[in-house]
DNA sequence: TATTATAGTGAACGAAAGGTCACTTGTCAA
DNA sequence: TTGACAAGTGACCTTTCGTTCACTATAATA
């Protein structure tokens, strides 16, 4: 039971971090919605920063696991609808796992005061993003799926407009169905441009 | 000198607050970065949120007297290349004017606990940018320059890619010229692609 | 010149912050 | 049964925070 309380007070940080922000959060708040006084926080970490960087440390894991090894990329479509398929199938996971959108805002508040958190953001908004998808357009090019051109410029030219209605949907979560719509729509415009005529 | 000092206010609260956030900012190291003490602050702002409401009264008029009125709208280009070159122009004005690039962090940070915050930071990085290119690409297609298609989609296709770009250059600052090689290689990509054949 | 308003100062205050510590409780191994 | 240890508690500490206030200096006004 010792190691689950460390657990909770790393999701409540998450929770509490992603709203108000590292330095808008007191432990005595925190170790309060476990059931705990802030002194019992102290059993399970050393101080406040030491959350922070156990919290970044999980994220910076998670993140390498899922998104940086080879084998845990997403099959390459075999046609352009199947890209269409696949990139909703990401954005419905991404914009609904609380998880990752409370990462999100954590890093979107933090960037700019912690270095690793600056590190991690630029992956999760961008470079990650067209590191993922550069593989991917480049084999749909040597299938024919998709003219030939710069992958790595269409990967950019995919992922950055899903990733900013993506941050839309963190500001307004009310939004969602909206936003998911406006992906899919921009996914089709996306495929109706680059696909190769006649490609399925 | 007295309503220069409240301005001196702002400015570094605008500094403070878009590198260590609003909590993580506090009255004693702002004033004492303007050889004031803390008390002097009182004088000027009844309270530490006063001055954030200020910044953001600040903050959202400016952007609407930039953004908001059709006057202000830059001029729709007359050709690809000149569209290339407007972008690039205002690119480089957005990435290097220091009140805008921290007026850009300052939203970041706090757009999930402002509500005004995240209202004008979905202008910023996604809505605001659509809204001003729609109807450039709407005129540019009656006059033969691009493609015909859905305008609101091309603002974007256009711009958002080009706000990921921005936002990676408000994380490492030392890739300025980097970012803008790779904002100018994408919007020629842009033209490209979506360029009406024969188009100069 | 006398007066008044303004900007700035330094001391002080209460609240809230992060953190420490002696102590209790419960669990499990010896 | 006993000893050891991990988890949790409440009292307390120090520091820092935002804020107030009586006071001074200065400059404009009457």
């Amino acid at each position: 039971m010792a190691k689950d309380t460390k657990e909770r007070i790393l999701e409540e940080a998450l929770e509490m971090f992603s709203q108000k922000g590292y330095a808008g959060t007191n432990i005595r708040e925190l170790t309060a919605a476990l059931g705990l006084v802030k002194s019992s926080m102290y059993k399970h970490f050393d101080s406040k920063e030491a959350i922070w960087d156990a919290l970044l440390d999980q994220m910076i894991a998670y993140y390498g696991q899922r998104f940086g090894s080879a084998e845990n990329l997403p099959p390459v479509p075999d046609s352009l609808e199947g890209l269409v398929r696949m990139t909703m199938g990401m954005v419905d996971f991404t914009v609904h796992d609380e998880k990752i959108v409370m990462t999100r805002k954590l890093l979107a508040i933090e960037q700019f005061r912690d270095e690793r958190a600056r590190a991690l953001a630029g992956k999760h908004f961008l470079t990650g993003l067209t590191q993922m998808f550069t593989p991917i357009f480049a084999a749909m090019m040597d299938r024919g799926l998709i003219r030939r051109d710069d992958p790595e410029m269409l990967a950019l030219a995919y992922t950055a407009p899903i990733s900013s209605l993506i941050h839309q949907c963190d500001r307004e979560p009310g939004q969602a169905e909206e936003v998911m719509k406006r992906v899919e729509a921009f996914s089709r415009h996306f495929v109706k441009v680059y696909g190769e005529e006649g490609a399925s």
